[in-house]
DNA sequence: TTGACAGATGCAAGTAATTCGCAATAGCAT
DNA sequence: ATGCTATTGCGAATTACTTGCATCTGTCAA
């Protein structure tokens, strides 16, 4: 099991092997989203970052985020829409069922699942690229 | 096959129905639906339905795409974050393919991953209140 | 170590999609 | 036909995010 002080160091070394400014907002913003368990917005992420340091602003979060995305570390989430959601993205692929009670966001991975959608794809003739699935359910009472 | 007149009629049938004013900018918003065979977004509407009343703005339609939204005759998707698209919902439910290199949006319906999906959920304790399965694929060359 | 300088930052202003307040208008029940 | 009230168009507001710009700071060569 990889611990976030370890993922927060393979960030690093990814970063400034792809040649990336290692600045002290970038590091805070990657140390937060490192240790982050849940699915947290930008807003989010910005204050969790600031309490760590008060340099850290709003704009350079967005621009990190977008950073982290096109260097395949996070991936972006829109399950609200008008709200993008990050994670980062060392983990397997993994899709999501979001409890529409409480917003809670519980992550699965079907084999088949995964299987199916090829298989559809390719009967229309497609490869797929990317995939969003979503499950919005309420827990059983 | 329905076709769209009737699917017009129908639309204005249930919402008179259910008591709403049927006003010009409505039934023409409405009419612009009901005939559309692809996934526009509320400006695309708002151009289809001045063309054929000058009087409809562009509130007026986001306003009554709510309005259908809450009574069940139209679906919302965000298929590319920050501008929804809708579709009329008198259809069966299916879900969607879209080819990253056109934007063309491919329709489908697995039986087999409606059901797998209910299952996923259920062994998560969960019962599926909707769902989001979209596919973003290149066409096999 | 120390510059030098390209690239990064904060701040404020700018966008894009959508929503809202309000005075004028128009469905529709009577 | 009349009146009440929902609906409309317009422009301003909101939200989430992006961008311009002057200033600052990693990084690297000397
Ligand atoms: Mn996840
Ligand atoms: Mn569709
Ligand atoms: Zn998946
Ligand atoms: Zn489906």
């Amino acid at each position: 099991m990889i611990t976030p002080a370890q993922r927060y160091e393979r960030f690093l070394t990814e970063l400034k092997a792809a040649g990336v400014r290692l600045t002290e907002q970038r590091k805070v913003i990657v140390k937060v989203l490192a240790e982050a368990r849940d699915h947290p917005n930008a807003d989010e992420l910005y204050h969790r970052a600031y309490v760590l340091d008060g340099s850290v602003s709003l704009s350079t979060v967005y621009r990190t985020l977008r950073l982290l995305e096109d260097h395949g570390a996070i991936q972006r989430h829109d399950f609200d829409a008008g709200r993008a959601r990050f994670e980062n993205a060392d983990s397997d692929h993994h899709d999501h069922l979001i409890d529409i009670d409480t917003g809670q966001v519980i992550e699965f991975r079907s084999e088949r699942i995964e299987k199916l959608q090829a298989e559809i794809a390719a009967e229309l003739g497609f490869d797929i690229v990317r995939h969003k699935l979503e499950l919005y359910g309420r827990r059983r009472g």
